[in-house]
DNA sequence: AAGTGTTGCGCC
DNA sequence: AAAGGGCGCAACACTT
């Protein structure tokens, strides 16, 4: 074994600002990624130091993988490690896209336990890029170009020896040291020298408060990914058992397998059943409503049909999908973008918590996946929800009166909007059902719905047949009786036009744009206004939830968040945050605006 | 076998 | 001229 040559330590310890880059095994710690090397660099140097790197014994072939490492180990030791952590501990930490590295160094490497960095953070390079230039891609690679820096380095080798190997495409932490060092090297060295042109830009200074609000969500939302929420795994699992025992019961019964191509095989071709639509390519669809209107139809195999691939869908994605996905202290981690849904929304990977289906899609008899979502000992859940959120702020900024009106204390909005809108009575026996559609036609028609699209929305979720002429007077009447939400749309949409961007919280301290692409219509502005303030306010409220309540956060979609809160205090303090949650939201959007509490579990 | 695009559907 | 908007995941079709 050769021995390895001692770690200069000098210039990291000396430096006050670094920026760290790592590689790993994978994307998610849950999945089992881990640390394979770390690279650092400051104002005139850099190191990059591998942990379990290279390290073939990782795959099960591991034996003649494990030859191919040599007998040079470059790999350090856990005290080498604890030295790095202990030092880090201590900086300033700039990162390109820090959530995924503080994650990674919060899971450590296979063999040595990982720290939690993210107070040390100081700078995003991929958020900042996205605030200083929306416009422009924010991939590490493209701002050092853009900058002058030089791009990556070294990364077609990397791949490129995976690809020789056949060895996945992203297991960076399976290819040797001597390739990857310079790879992850430059990396680092890329990343602290766009730290220092973005902050020393003129882009910086005026756009300070945004950075930091970009910054502490990033802290944030590494906080609540990593606190996860607890899941029922064994209880999803029987429940998946259940459903696949019955749906293997009823398929063995059937002509053909419950599968889409031997289904679209067996009812428009053995069958000769002509398909209700085609798709955009002009395939003929097999959808959830042609299926229920062939059941309704009593067309033979199409309930069989429907209940199998249902149960199968719902076995898959939640009730066999989440258990595999979960932590191993039984809680479900997902991962959020930042910064890449052009609201400004985030989105929700790996776990899809922003998609949890409610309990009306979810067959009889079977628990709700809702339903097996837990709490940690001695706490419960509860879910703060903004109160008509959409309807609220988009009557705000189109000074819609009547909706406006129509909002306060004690008014059924969706049923005085069904009186005018489909001009019935509040006596008509089928209020209920139309009270359903003129609520629709409320959240279709805010962002201006058609007659034709509304037609299709109702027979697609609501099962609701009506005719395109009755549906185009549904939507006429609606933009009647609220006709400033059509200004609005317009203006917005003029604007998108001229400028090429809308106002997100217009006329606050928070005031953005929000920049539509070349292939964003114009059209989408004013969807864009009130979907991105809204976002923008949830990402504030978020990071000052965190701050005055810390470790309580466990989800959050879109105009809600989850909290996990001691049973005996939990009302309270639910209240207490919503409270405060409703009156940040009154300030900022200029309307009483409400957040509802409720108990999950 | 792995990558890309399409369809369908879960959420707000 | 008219157009609800915004996502991610699973299964499948098709290509490389």
């Amino acid at each position: 074994m050769t021995e390895l040559p001692p770690i200069d330590w000098s210039g990291l310890e000396a430096a006050e600002t670094v920026s760290l880059d790592t590689e790993c095994s994978g994307l998610f710690a849950d999945d089992g990624a881990r640390v394979a090397c770390v690279a650092l660099a400051w104002e005139g140097g850099s190191l990059a130091l591998p942990f379990d790197q290279g390290r073939l014994d990782k795959l099960s072939n591991g034996n003649q993988l494990e030859r191919s490492l040599g007998e040079y180990n470059p790999n350090r030791s856990s005290f080498e490690w604890d030295l790095l952590c202990s030092v880090l501990r201590e900086k300033r930490i700039v990162m390109h896209n820090a959530k995924y590295d503080l994650h990674m160094m919060a899971a450590g490497t296979r063999h040595f336990e990982g720290v939690d960095l993210s107070n040390q953070v100081i700078w995003d390079t991929m958020l900042a890029s996205r605030v200083l230039e929306p416009r422009e891609s924010a991939g590490l690679d493209a701002c050092g170009a853009r900058h002058g820096l030089g791009g990556k380095l070294g990364a077609d080798e990397v791949a490129g020896w995976l690809k020789k190997n056949r060895l996945p495409k992203g297991r960076y932490d399976l290819v040797p040291w001597e390739s990857v060092e310079p790879y992850v090297k430059a990396d680092a060295e890329l990343t602290y020298q766009l730290w220092r042109v973005q902050k020393g830009g003129e882009g910086a200074e005026t756009s300070q408060d945004e950075l930091s609000r970009q910054f502490d969500l990033c802290r944030t939302l590494f906080r609540i990914e990593r606190r996860g929420i607890a899941y029922d795994g064994l209880e999803s699992i029987k429940c998946a058992e259940a459903m696949l025992r019955k749906a293997d019961e009823i398929e063995a019964s059937m002509p053909f397998k419950c599968d889409i191509t031997a289904a679209k095989k067996y009812f428009f071709e053995t069958a000769g059943l002509p398909p209700d639509r085609v798709t955009d390519k002009g395939a003929p669809s097999l959808d959830r409503e042609q299926v229920r209107d062939w059941v309704a139809a009593g067309i033979k195999w199409a309930e069989e049909y429907q209940i199998v691939s249902r149960a199968r869908k719902a076995v898959s994605m939640w009730y066999q999908g989440y258990p595999d996905k979960m932590g191993a202290d039984g809680r479900l981690r997902t991962s959020y973008n930042q910064g890449t849904v052009v609201s400004g929304r985030l989105s929700s990977e790996r776990v899809n918590l922003q998609a949890v289906p409610k309990a009306d899609k979810i067959q009889k008899g079977i628990t709700p996946v809702r339903k097996l979502l837990r709490a940690k000992e001695g706490c419960g859940l509860w879910s703060l929800d903004m109160s008509q959120a959409e309807l609220r702020v988009a009557a705000q900024y189109s000074g819609c009166t009547l909706m406006l009106e129509r909002l306060a204390d004690g008014v059924d909005f969706h049923a005085l909007t069904t009186i005018d809108v489909l001009g019935v009575s509040p006596d008509d026996p089928d209020f209920k059902l139309k009270r359903d559609i003129g609520k629709q036609a409320t959240f279709s028609s805010i962002f201006g719905i058609g007659g034709e699209s509304f037609q299709k929305l109702l027979a697609k979720q609501g099962d609701v047949h009506l005719g395109l002429d009755e549906c185009e007077q549904i939507v006429k009447a609606w933009r009647n009786t609220y006709p400033e939400i059509r200004w609005a749309y317009y203006k917005a949409q003029n604007r998108a036009e001229r400028d090429g961007y809308v106002r997100i919280l217009p006329g606050t301290e928070y005031e953005r744009k929000s920049w539509l692409g070349p292939r964003d219509w114009p059209h989408t502005g004013w969807n864009r206004m009130v979907q991105g303030s809204l976002a923008a306010f949830v990402c504030m409220w978020l990071v000052a939830v965190d701050q005055d309540w810390p470790d309580t956060i466990v989800q959050t979609v879109h105009d809600s968040i989850v909290l996990e809160l001691p049973v005996n205090e939990g009302d309270r303090i639910a209240n207490e945050i919503a409270a405060d949650g409703a009156r940040r939201a009154t300030e900022i959007f200029g309307l009483t605006m409400k957040v509802d509490v409720d108990r999950y579990i």
